[in-house]
RNA sequence: AGACACGUAGCUCAGGGGUCUAGAGCACCGCCUUGACAUGGCGGGGGUCGGCGGUUCAAAUCCGCCCGUGUCUACCA
């Protein structure tokens, strides 16, 4: 048994000095590294969160990573060999922005490559001129200077939070083996028939100039006004009146619809209306989708307000009249020509003209104005616009990143199926243990309302690109019916430069050559493989077979519907299986006063300092201290007690590890009584991890170390223990030596059931004795406790022996604290009384407390009034003061 | 508009049919420098567990309705 000399440690603990030791230590050691040698059952397998590099570290950051680490942990005392990755989420827009504004540059596909180019950041005066336009190639080049930065911040976060990651296993999204991952799914469901390209409506972000996919759309409410508009009726003394929003989009206007059983516009099924301004005639339909009791009731169908407009279009045949280009402003059209008819082309070109090249805003605005004439009437009874706009408040979708409304326009892009298996996607949802169980219903909302494939393509630069080529026709014209998908064997390729099979690098461009897609994915459509990225899906398929599904993926709820949706589909269609097994969704931390930290609000709360102010241990164990799914209002108060729940470890370690004495068994009722106590709670922290509820279990380790541990049990077998170091011999001295053994038993249990929340100061105790002790190099590589550390202890005589003896103390403490006087102060003399069961209970205990409470003379009395268990104190005279010095 | 979660001391949170006469920490009050620890210890005050009803011998806990907060999904003429 090997004790410590307290006088060569430090007087309090110093967290930076230790986290920086053994963070070295623990990479030195390999302590996280996977084994590959191990069978797959004694295998668990991490599916890390990619953190978006160029996002900023905020305490969310710590928060769920190091919940997932308490787990992790957790499973690797417990005897799992943990595969435990990280990666770098780099690839796709937020990057790209951030390079944009970092080095104040644009990328310009039409530029040519300049070899060598370097940049710096943009300073305030550069930022006033135009953004340098530079090729594609130098974008690229820029954006992996700067997520090497990015990359290298995150990195010492974890480092110093002490996430027990195998940094061998180290990937980003945008890394050679990922775009390989990415592109060998893409070919696979190409394969399978699982994704498509077609010319059709996309949700377009005319800023980004870029579609997007449901899943990045939000909700926002946003000022609005109906604006009624008069339509005359062909060859009818009738007319009626539309209620629109878009009244800008009247030129696109195709068709109008009312309710087949709405008596008003009944007789108007089958013939023509007639627009204002444009005068562009256009049928008149029934259809069930529109609502009799909203706006007018009748209204105009448009190429495309929204996504119903777009129902109606290809239900009926209708044709399309696209006015807003790609940039979000009104195209150059002729009423002329199809598909944009007109009873007067001249009066419609003259005025379309006023709006061409105006954006939707300015087109609205000029619009309404037109309305306003009544030379503009459809139907001569006046200005076609009826009335002042009313004034509303409606949900418009935005990209999530947008700033002006999405467009529904038609461009080409890639999709994959999703909405012929949402059935089956929510019951292989409903095949992953979600922690906590009701985050399924997140998930399984979005899936049953989803109302589009998923869009795979993005017109960007910084990403994966689709690895496809299109045969150009005689005219130079790509045929996009027979796309040229690479194979799997040659990726990852970029089309832009590797050129197809069959063809040679001359033919890029030119009539009967090749045309390279110039697309890259979502990032969504790399980062929803992450399983299959740390697996080596495709390449190496032992490696897949024991890290494929994964055990555990720890994530944020605000993904469900993005990362933990793709993930589930992409694991679904390429192997029909789930991803992973369990998912467990933490929280958010919010500002003190609720609100969703955010840049923009500028309440984000950031890491480093805090880390720094309180230890490592502290961070982590606020982060622990909050149970799974549940949103937090950020508190520091969590911090400081986790640094004082670290301080405490350090000192009672530091007493416990000190008493010398003679290796004894645990034998004394006290010492057995405390050790059926600690028995019990390793029970139960075991049961609680396994259910990952490491929240409580922290709770019930946290609160048994005080008041079992520290509070009492070391006050009451103290002096006991001192016994050896003080001369004892005899039974006197096996008496200390059964005090130490179990106060070395507690601490050693106690640092281990804590390990997994507090790795720091649990390895930093550890290394003083028990590493010797119990031929375990670190904590966090020796076995979680359990019966064996309890064999050959037997039970206490009395199974209330323990809380006896702790009330029998506070009765004199009590008694101490109203006389005011110290803790510390002697008693000459003591009655105390108790119910007659009790007292026979002490009996077994009673030396221990009157040593602790430093009683000399002392008398116990039966009292039948007194409640079971209580204590009173009859008589108490204490020693004088001892003079000072 | 639907779904889910939450509502417990001034604050942050546990507890989720009898073990609750409702807990912890922070904050507050009083006392104590004792030989692990003043980055401490001992003691204390503080809550009709959102409201109303029901089930039960027994409800903070289960059920129903309502109110409030948050999130998700939907609505988008």
């Amino acid at each position: 048994m090997r004790s410590i000399d307290p006088r060569r440690l430090p007087k309090h603990f110093e967290a930076e000095v230790v986290e920086d030791k053994w963070d070295a230590a623990w990479q030195e050691s390999g302590v996280y590294h996977y084994d590959p040698e191990r069978s797959r059952e004694e295998t668990f397998v991490v599916d890390t969160p990619p953190p978006t590099a160029s996002g900023s570290l905020h305490i969310g950051h710590v928060f769920s990573y190091s919940q997932a680490d308490v787990v992790v942990r957790y499973k690797r005392m417990a005897g799992m060999n943990i595969f435990y990755p990280m990666g770098w989420d780099d690839n796709g827009l937020p990057t790209e922005r951030r390079v944009q504004n970092y080095f104040h540059i644009r990328c310009d596909p039409n530029t040519p490559y300049e070899e060598g180019m370097t940049f710096e950041q943009a300073s305030a005066k550069t930022r006033k001129k135009p953004a340098q336009l530079v090729s594609r190639p130098n974008f690229i080049e820029a954006c992996y200077d700067l997520i090497r930065e990015d990359e290298r911040a995150f990195s010492e976060t974890w480092h110093r939070l002490g996430l027990s990651v195998d940094w061998r296993q180290e990937y980003q999204t945008i890394d050679e083996h990922c775009r390989r991952t990415a592109q060998r799914s893409f070919r696979d469901l190409w394969d399978k028939g699982e994704v498509y390209t077609s010319d059709a409506p996309t949700m377009w972000d005319v800023d980004f100039q870029c579609a997007v996919a449901q899943a990045e759309v939000e909700d926002k409410d946003v000022p609005g006004a109906f604006h009624k508009i008069e339509f005359a009726i062909e060859g009818a003394d009738a007319s009626f009146v539309i209620a629109t929003t878009r009244p800008e989009l009247l030129a696109a206007c195709v068709a109008v619809t009312a309710h087949p059983e709405d008596e008003r516009f009944k007789p108007y099924f089958g013939k023509r209306a007639i627009t204002p301004i444009f005068r562009a005639p256009v049928p008149i339909f029934p259809s069930e989708m529109a609502d009799p009791e909203k706006g007018t009731g009748i209204l105009m169908v448009c190429t495309f307000g929204d996504q119903t407009d777009v129902q109606w279009w290809r239900e009926e045949g209708l044709p399309l009249r696209q006015i807003v280009g790609l940039q979000g402003r009104l195209r150059k059209i002729d009423f002329g020509e199809a598909p944009f008819e007109s009873l007067d082309v001249a009066k419609a070109n003259a005025n379309y003209a006023e709006l061409e090249g105006k954006n939707i805003k300015q087109a609205q605005a000029a619009i309404v104005e037109m309305l306003r004439d009544p030379a503009h009437s459809a139907t001569g009874n006046g200005a076609p616009l009826q009335e002042e706009p009313e004034q509303i408040s409606h949900a418009v979708k935005f990209f999530e990143k947008g700033d002006r409304p999405l467009e529904l326009l038609p461009t080409r892009q890639w999709f994959c199926k999703l909405l012929d298996k949402k059935e089956r996607l929510v019951a292989k949802g409903g095949e992953v243990q979600w922690h906590p169980p009701h985050m399924f219903a997140r998930y399984k909302d979005w899936t049953e309302n989803l109302s589009l494939d998923w869009c795979l393509s993005r017109q960007r630069y910084f990403g994966v690109p689709i690895p496809v080529w299109y045969p150009l026709d005689s005219e130079g014209e790509p045929d996009y019916d027979h796309p040229i998908v690479a194979d799997a064997d040659v990726m990852p390729i970029d089309p832009t430069t590797d050129v197809p099979p069959g063809y040679d690098a001359a033919q890029r461009g030119q009539a009967n050559g090749f045309v390279g897609d110039p697309d890259i994915f979502d990032t969504w459509f790399t980062s929803s493989m992450t399983p299959q990225i740390s697996s080596h899906w495709g390449a190496d398929d032992a490696r897949h077979a024991k890290l494929f599904p994964a055990d555990m993926r720890p994530q944020g709820h605000d993904i469900i519907r993005t990362w933990a949706f793709y993930t589930i589909a992409k694991a679904m269609l390429h192997e029909d299986e789930v991803p992973w097994r369990n998912a467990l969704i933490s929280g958010w931390i919010l500002d003190p006063d609720r609100k969703k930290m955010s840049k923009s609000k500028g309440n984000v709360t950031t890491p480093l300092p805090l880390i720094e102010k309180y230890g490592a241990d502290a961070a982590r164990y606020w982060a622990a201290s909050a149970r799974l799914g549940s949103d937090t209002a950020f508190d520091e108060s969590v911090f400081k007690i986790g640094k004082r729940l670290v301080t405490k470890m350090f000192n009672a370690a530091k007493f416990v590890l000190s008493q010398e004495g003679d290796v004894h068994p645990i034998t004394s009722e006290l010492d057995r009584a405390f050790v059926a106590r600690l028995k019990a709670l390793v029970e139960n922290s075991t049961e609680n991890f396994e259910a990952y509820q490491y929240a409580h279990a922290l709770q019930e380790i946290e609160s048994f170390f005080w008041t079992h541990f520290t509070d009492t049990y070391l006050e009451l077998a103290k002096v006991r223990a001192r016994g050896c170091a003080d001369g004892a011999t005899g039974d006197d001295a096996a008496a200390s030596g059964s005090a130490i053994a179990s106060l070395r038993l507690g601490l050693s249990t106690l640092l281990r059931l804590l390990a997994p929340t507090l790795p720091y100061i649990t390895e930093e105790i550890w290394s003083w004795a028990f590493a010797e002790d119990f031929g375990a190099p670190s904590v966090h590589g020796t076995s979680w406790p359990g019966a064996a550390d309890f064999e050959g202890i037997e039970a206490p005589h009395d199974e209330k022996s323990f809380e006896t003896a702790v009330a029998a103390l506070a009765a004199i403490n009590k008694a101490k604290a109203d006389a005011e006087v110290s803790m510390g102060r002697e008693v000459e003399a003591l009655t105390l009384a108790t119910d007659p069961t009790t007292l026979s209970t002490l009996g077994g205990v009673v030396s221990d407390v009157l040593a602790a409470a430093r009683v000399a003379e002392h008398q116990l009395v039966a009292d039948d009034a007194l409640d079971a268990g209580t204590f009173a104190v009859q008589a108490i005279a204490f020693a004088p003061k001892p003079e000072k010095g």
